[in-house]
DNA sequence: TTTGGCAATCTCCTTACTCGAGTGCTAATA
DNA sequence: TATTAGCACTCGAGTAAGGAGATTGCCAAA
């Protein structure tokens, strides 16, 4: 659908319209736009602009005698060429960066936790971030140690700085040179390789060497659990309150079933993940949404950079949200967090 | 308060009370206790008991014309004195261990992330697992490695065969030669004590070493972030739409509060940590608890234990929950995760 | 000591009704 | 032709009133 052809006059009172009811969650009427915007229109030409937009489906009435909502349709009018971001404060700047560069030394996973915490936070919304997409990640060394009877930690690291550590179970005792040998057999043919690529062909990889078949094994088996990104993603979500404070939630059932989505965390996590690419901030609108649950919730995403391996942070809310606020929130945290991280690099 | 010397009918009474109160969660009347459970008593008589009851400060009456309800104190009792546990049905005890057990290889995080989850589903509360108390762990023997440049990984390997690992950032490079000296002095020094202790006498144990100044520094620098337990270890939390469903969270004030409280986390966790010790199982009940957020909450608790440190397990939930059965799940859960915990050493 | 009976109490639900907000339409106006 | 004032109409939210139902406490009888 093209909107672009909307006078001045539908564009304005569009924009005053979603202004006013993400500030009030009330249906706005033509009285108050004509007064509290003083735009110069008399309520009556106010009424006849909203009755063209609701023909066009960007707003509506909940029942007769009440003013107008914004649709789905009408969010996206107003997020695609109505929007204006909202600068932040240097107050907010400052929390920002406080909170996920602080205190160094601290691991990749207790820094997302902060950003969403901030997220949820300021923006008074849900505020979620995704640990970086591992697969991605380019294999810069693989260590063996053993650190008991039957247990080998394993260390993948990663050229961006970033390690991932597993046990592995082996039966019986490991001989230190056995183990060795692997180590350096792992290091020589899996180097520079991706661990999205290491996982679809390892055990071709490993077809003709002289290492210990028990060990060969054990990789083989754990094959999943090392490789495979998404076990090792975590999503952080913070601010449930936020959401329950919502009118939009009173309703309990809505409510039980967000709140087990966010318990679920996969589902959530992939959609997310697949939103987000690149630098931009995406913004996914209500129905726009193939996730059932959160049909009446948007949501706000961008991604970071840890090197060369990215992740997605974002903020989900009712479709009521103060978009111009939170894409100016959510670009500069993501931009940050880049920062940090590279920092650390 | 003396409680022993209530009368068979007083107990009786009372039991019934409360097993009807959970069902239902309406307040019970004499009518509903002299019919649903047969006593072969009239009403008349049980309202005379159920004065005394009240009298005692066992149960109230949430107004006039209403049954009664138990109080904290009514619950403590029923708890101390007339709890029978409810045995678990297989199909319980097989999904229990399933949970707890299936694939092999699965970090501690995970399983302790199912075991949160599996209480949150059978028990229809909040499902709670915190992860083994590294402090009283023994240490085993500790490895760095050279992630990338200015990034160590730290392994800190535990006699139960845990391990834990840090990414420490150092300043400039260091010298391989350098970070073997420092992990054999390390692994010399500081083997055989538990990180509580190590976390206490550190720099006066590194005092003079011939290891290189920088890592010395990075060890002091970051001594909190190593040895401190509480920071690596997690509060699992499942089932938060059990808990909206409940008609005693009907109030979203209090819906809040608590959600809040669940997604701090570290109050909570300190609070279950100090709870449970030894095998057996705990319970709080309401204004027992300090945390004001919960005061309308009981705590069901139990500890696993992994080699020699141990973790704390429970469920939360309105006063008014079946404790019979959650005591007999979250026991049959504890022994469950410290087999299942100890088949892995 | 127990029980039947009864007045009293209080919540909850239903119904009826008013108030106010907002619309859409029509006719007058610029 | 576009805008505005005026007005009848619609509908939801809130309030008040009036039962219905449940349960109690107490008294007198068994």
């Amino acid at each position: 659908m093209a909107f672009e052809n909307l006078s001045e006059r539908e564009r304005e009172i569009l924009q005053n319209l979603i202004d006013h009811y993400i500030l009030t969650a009330d249906p706005v009427g033509s009285r108050v736009i004509a007064n509290k915007y003083a735009m110069g229109l008399s309520q009556a030409t106010i009424r006849n602009t909203m009755q063209d937009l609701e023909e066009m489906g960007l707003i509506s009435q909940p029942h007769t005698s009440a003013g107008r909502i914004p649709t789905d349709a009408g969010y996206r009018v107003f997020v695609d060429m109505l929007l204006k971001p909202a600068p932040l404060s240097s107050a907010e700047k400052t929390i920002i960066q406080q909170m996920i560069s602080s205190p160094a030394n601290r691991g990749i996973d207790t820094i997302l936790g902060q950003t969403s915490k901030v997220l949820g936070d300021i923006t008074n919304q849900l505020g979620i971030s995704i640990s970086p997409k591992f697969e991605e990640g380019v294999l810069s060394g693989i260590e063996l140690i053993p650190v008991a009877e039957g247990k080998i930690l394993l260390v993948v690291a990663v050229k961006s700085g970033l390690a991932r550590t597993i046990l592995l179970e082996v039966e019986s005792k490991v001989n230190t040179v056995d183990l060795k040998l692997m180590e350096s057999v792992l290091n020589e043919r899996l180097a520079g390789l991706t661990l999205g690529q290491i996982k679809n062909t390892l055990s071709d990889r490993l077809n003709d060497t002289a290492c210990s078949p028990k060990l060969i094994k054990m990789f083989i088996d754990s094959e999943t659990e090392i490789w495979d990104g998404k076990l090792s993603e975590k999503l952080h979500v913070t601010g449930t309150d936020n959401l329950i404070i919502q009118p939009e939630f009173a309703d309990r059932e809505r409510l039980t079933d967000i709140i087990k989505l966010l318990e679920e965390k996969n589902v959530l996590q992939s959609f997310m993940e697949s939103k987000s690419t690149g630098e931009g901030i995406i913004i996914t609108i209500g129905s726009e949404n193939p996730i059932s649950e959160i049909r009446e919730c948007s949501l706000v995403t961008s991604s970071y950079k840890i090197g060369k391996i990215s992740g997605t942070i974002g903020v989900i809310g009712p479709t009521r949200m103060p978009y111009s606020k939170l894409v100016s929130i959510v670009q500069y945290t993501a931009r940050s967090l880049t920062d940090a991280l590279s920092d650390k690099k």
